[in-house]
DNA sequence: GGGCCAATGTTGCCAGCGTCTACACTACTC
DNA sequence: GAGTAGTGTAGACGCTGGCAACATTGGCCC
């Protein structure tokens, strides 16, 4: 792990840096200099890759944007047919908040909540949100899900897992009666909107 | 305006600051210093009410809380029948998110999330997810929303309802063919839960 | 090969923040 | 009226993000 002056490939190590101080502090410990000092690096050099924090922190809601993605993604590949892909999407959403509720947070953190400033995360955001939208499309070529405007089931499956990994993640749910098994929930729940889309409603 | 060595009423005039500086700086400007300054008062005052910046954030989200409970409550009341008053309290719910964001925005901010160390809190935002629920009830009451458990309807709802305001908040749905009016948009949406919800689904 | 230049990393500084400790003032109780 | 707990003040510390000035390097052109 010998370096010269200069890193090589700094700006990548920064974000990992950047997700290993996210796990396990939050984003308030996933901070420029302490992401430095992981890389070995001096304090004011992550500035030459990122204009300021919010830039640093959007960057590494990309990178869990993409991992969220990739799982989603391998979720449906692997399921069997087109409702069960469409439940697996759902459940690997709200399987990732789970195993990594940091990461999961700070997707939606207010520091980065204004998309337009940074191409990447909103790139990154749309491609996961794709992900869903095509896994739906899948299914209303199939008949499984009635053929409302994709989008609109999209936004509505999206809310659903949303809303549901939230209330688990900041363990709002505890002692309400709800299943104590996530897993178990996620189903019910997710069999409860999946009773909305059938089609001929 | 006038005050002597003690302020009187300052862990309110703190919250209050806090909530202005929130409006229009987001939860970063919202800072046990820059409160104190706006309340009159020294740096380290503030220390006194709030054990640390997490507990006042924490109050400030349950102020914000309680305001939004008011607003989907009187939706609720100055509805006619129970359907409308469903409907009235997910868009009260939503319109809060988009007249207030920064207020919506620190409702689930990472720094507060673990509502277990926040009883004011966990119990403000017990408090407004219960007028949902309440709605919910009066609803399956009257027979116009199936009658399964009210606590996951309500989980249901509120997970579409809470989806839909943050995607609008963050501006994520901006060109992508969505009803350009947010009000119509959640019209929409929550016409689609509701299709689901209807009873003998 | 040699020289120039842009990119990248370093050092040092500043203001602001949260938090702690010691101190000052006040109000309430006995 | 004295004492004491509650509340506000003053100052310090270490941390942060951000800026400016300087150092080092690698790549490009001649």
């Amino acid at each position: 792990m010998e370096r010269g002056y200069h890193h090589g490939d700094l700006r990548r190590a920064l974000i990992e840096a950047g997700i290993e101080l996210l796990d396990d502090g939050g984003v308030e410990a996933a901070g420029l200099r302490a992401a430095a000092r992981k890389a070995g690096v001096s304090h004011a050099a992550p500035s030459r890759h990122f204009r300021d924090v919010a830039a640093f922190v959007a960057a590494i809601a990309a990178a869990c944007f993409e991992q969220l993605a990739e799982s989603m993604a391998s979720a449906r590949m692997t399921s069997s047919d087109s409702v069960s892909g469409f439940r697996a999407t759902g459940l690997a959403y709200v399987s990732f908040a789970l195993d990594h509720p940091n990461r999961f947070r700070v997707l939606s953190h207010p520091l980065v909540s204004n998309k337009a400033s940074f191409p990447e995360l909103r790139d990154a955001s749309e491609r996961t949100f794709g992900v869903l939208r095509q896994a739906i499309i899948d299914a209303q070529a199939e008949g499984t899900v009635r053929s409302d405007d994709p989008a609109t089931v999209a936004l509505a499956a999206w809310s659903m897992a949303h809303g549901l990994a939230i209330l688990l993640v900041d363990q709002q749910l505890q002692g309400k009666g709800y299943a104590a098994d996530p897993q178990q929930l996620t189903d019910n729940i997710l069999e409860h909107l999946y009773e909305g889309l059938r089609p001929h409603g």
